[in-house]
DNA sequence: TCGTTTCCTGACCATATGGTCAGATATCAG
DNA sequence: CTGATATCTGACCATATGGTCAGGAAACGA
């Protein structure tokens, strides 16, 4: 029952099977969706007997599941960033440079909450009623503060925060299309072009700059 | 072969039913993606038996592909509103206003693209590298001019329609979590306050407000 | 009316999938 | 070393799915 009561050695060796299971599943469930995508597809990405998959997640929805939220719990902390902030240019521009990164570092991730989302958020309806609606109604009442004290534009702080997400996911939700239209993947300079173009026209945008 | 030799009565119920399944498939393949969709669901809410389906539609895919194309289709229409305009106040804001309108009427034909773009467009890659591919090339041209021509602030055209895009479409394929956000589904007013919030940022994001 | 073509449909099939389970294997505490 | 426990896996099963097909019904031209 209690974790810390299992033994090192074995300890190790789950966490390790488990993270390339959850690995495996973010890839596949990315892209084929929650239906399209294949326990036994997953399993052989992983590198294990479909078997073993149903030994560490009963079923294929609490994987997904698991999935899902891990994405969901990088997203919160890169909000961090926004709340130490004394304005809106260096919070909403650390926010944007935070979450370009992810779209970068996990793009799959961010395809599977769209997709989820996209379904209806079968699974994970909670998280939207509790927590993010918690977290959105915090910061839509921080850029509220800066509006009020002149520091911003008054633009809709929930508008605001969908054009955030909208334009930063879109990196990685569309992240195919957007390199067929640029005829290739994004180079290094490429992601930095893109962060400055979301920054510059954001900022811009709620007139900070 | 030729349809125009088909009696009346025969091409006005084909058209009906074709219109009628296709309309089922938009919305089973919005709502659970391509794996997860089956036919016998489309079936059902089409309501026609499921082998009715094979005689309009000879497989899953074929459907799948005129469900992608029609939305194509119809967010090509939604770009003439751009080419007409003397500059971009009045070109980008009827672009958006069609492009709002669009997430608004037909937001399952939009989570279906975004789905198909989200598994490396399997089906359509053709599309991306051609018609869209020439069309992204033709309007990155137009805000060009108007960049040169002093009608906005210089901002690179191609991560500006792809924030179009993103600001745009998110209204649809995320339009369950901002009803949750919202406390429910949005009004004929919150669309109004999106559209003007939308319009309003990118405006003065590119410096023509 | 009549033969022809198009349209429709229930029943059926091969296959793939999520999940189960008994038994083998490895790791552990004592 | 030994018994107990956790981990692993090949074989298996019930079910669901995309697709087929033979034959019936409806609409058609003449």
């Amino acid at each position: 029952m209690n974790e810390t009561v299992r033994p090192a050695r074995r300890l190790e060796n789950r966490q390790q099977t488990e993270s390339a299971i959850c690995q495996a599943a973010e890839k596949v469930f990315a892209e084929a969706g929650f239906g399209g995508a294949t326990m036994q597809l997953i399993a052989d990405v992983a590198g294990l007997p479909k078997a073993n998959l149903h030994y560490y997640f009963a079923t294929k929805e609490d994987l997904y599941r698991r999935v899902v939220r891990d994405i969901f719990e990088i997203w919160l902390q890169a909000a961090e960033a926004m709340d130490a902030a004394p304005g809106p240019v260096e919070g909403i521009g650390a926010y944007i440079d935070a979450k370009m990164e992810i779209s970068r570092r996990h793009p799959n991730g961010s395809k599977v909450w769209a997709s989820e989302v996209m379904h209806g958020a079968p699974v994970i309806q909670d998280y939207l009623e509790t927590t993010l609606r918690d977290w959105t109604t915090g910061r839509a009442a921080l850029i509220q503060r800066w509006v009020d004290e002149g520091k911003m534009r008054a633009v809709n702080p929930e508008h605001l925060l969908y054009m955030l997400w909208a334009t930063t996911q879109h990196y990685a939700d569309f992240g195919h299309q957007i390199a067929v239209l640029n005829g290739g993947a994004l180079t290094e300079a490429d992601w930095q072009a893109a962060k400055a173009s979301v920054k510059g026209m954001i900022l811009a945008g709620i007139g900070a700059l």
